[in-house]
DNA sequence: ATTCGTAATGATATAATATTACACAGAGGC
DNA sequence: GCCTCTGTGTAATATTATATCATTACGAAT
């Protein structure tokens, strides 16, 4: 299965200095696909590990710069877009189109399309699972004749951290 | 104004050419326009009725193919994507953020952000104005704390034209 | 154990999208 | 005329993504 590229025992260790956020999620991952008969392998797991560290979007080659320093060589971009496409399929992670970037999921198993709001100052950005949203979007675009199958909805503008303090309502 | 490519007469037979419907929607983009001072350089308008003769998006590229073709030599990057940033900037055009690609809104000078429905059978795109489903993202997403300012949403799925006939309801 | 099939990975190259930096041309004011 | 400002022109390059083919590990069949 896996080609002599991240043997398991680097992989662990790897993981293994990551923090305790990050080896849950990466195990709700796993028990999330196992469920489904389904196995995430070295690279995918690397890719989500990395993905889960840092609460902002990474674009594709800020994880293969990233990689290729884990690993002590070059991992090219086909390898790290497989398991992004993977990661994405799987809906452990979430392209975030408005920037070319991908974030983790924080909940597997949503078969939603979730709400991902993006600070424009400190760039994290948080998962919003709606699903009175969710079925209006469905019975608005049904109104017009259209079968929706998929959405994109991302939402930018500043998180509360990052607000002036006091500025609750509109301004 | 202009510099040496696309001279007024050159840009007009061009646009004469064009179908009705994009010279009427050159013209309602170049009145909203001077209605605010403002006024539509050569290249964003060649741009703009480029985008309005074809239904599905374009991608940066087709534009600077095209518009090469049209005016007979090449025209670099730099300038349609300056074309592109002003029409955004005036809502002209809506970005496809999920494909990379550009769309000509069709109704100049609304404020909100649309929604953009994509066909994945014919690619065409349709936009819907959905004042009741802008105030439930604006107040769901201010509920979490978060300041919106701008979003995106785009929604996949089988137009209309292309659905086989007799399935209006789910599948 | 050898062979074969398959899935994951590796490597090379290149396509597609977007931006930086600087030069120049023409309109309008002086 | 000369200056300045804005829009355009060009070269070069950065960034994001894919196509294609080679290789490796592992398991199943013989």
């Amino acid at each position: 299965m896996a080609a002599r590229l991240l043997r398991p025992d680097i992989l662990q260790d790897l993981i293994g200095r990551m923090s305790r956020r990050t080896h849950a999620a990466v195990a709700r991952a796993r028990a999330h696909c196992q469920a489904k008969g389904e196995d995430l392998t070295a690279m995918p797991l690397l890719v989500f590990a990395l993905l889960c560290e840092q609460p902002q979007p990474a674009g594709a080659y800020d994880l293969i710069d990233n990689i290729s320093r884990l690993v002590g060589r070059p991992v090219r971009p086909p390898t790290v877009y497989r398991a992004i496409e993977q990661l994405l399929e799987r809906k452990l992670i979430a392209r975030l189109a408005s920037r070319n970037a991908f974030v983790a999921c924080a909940h597997p198993g949503h078969t939603n399309d979730c709400v991902l709001l993006v600070c424009d100052r400190c760039g994290r950005t948080a998962e919003l699972e709606d699903p009175k949203l969710n079925r209006l979007i469905d019975a608005e675009t049904r109104r017009t004749g259209f079968e929706p199958r998929h959405r994109t909805l991302e939402v930018e503008g500043t998180c509360r951290a990052c607000r002036p303090a006091g500025k609750e309502g509109s301004p």
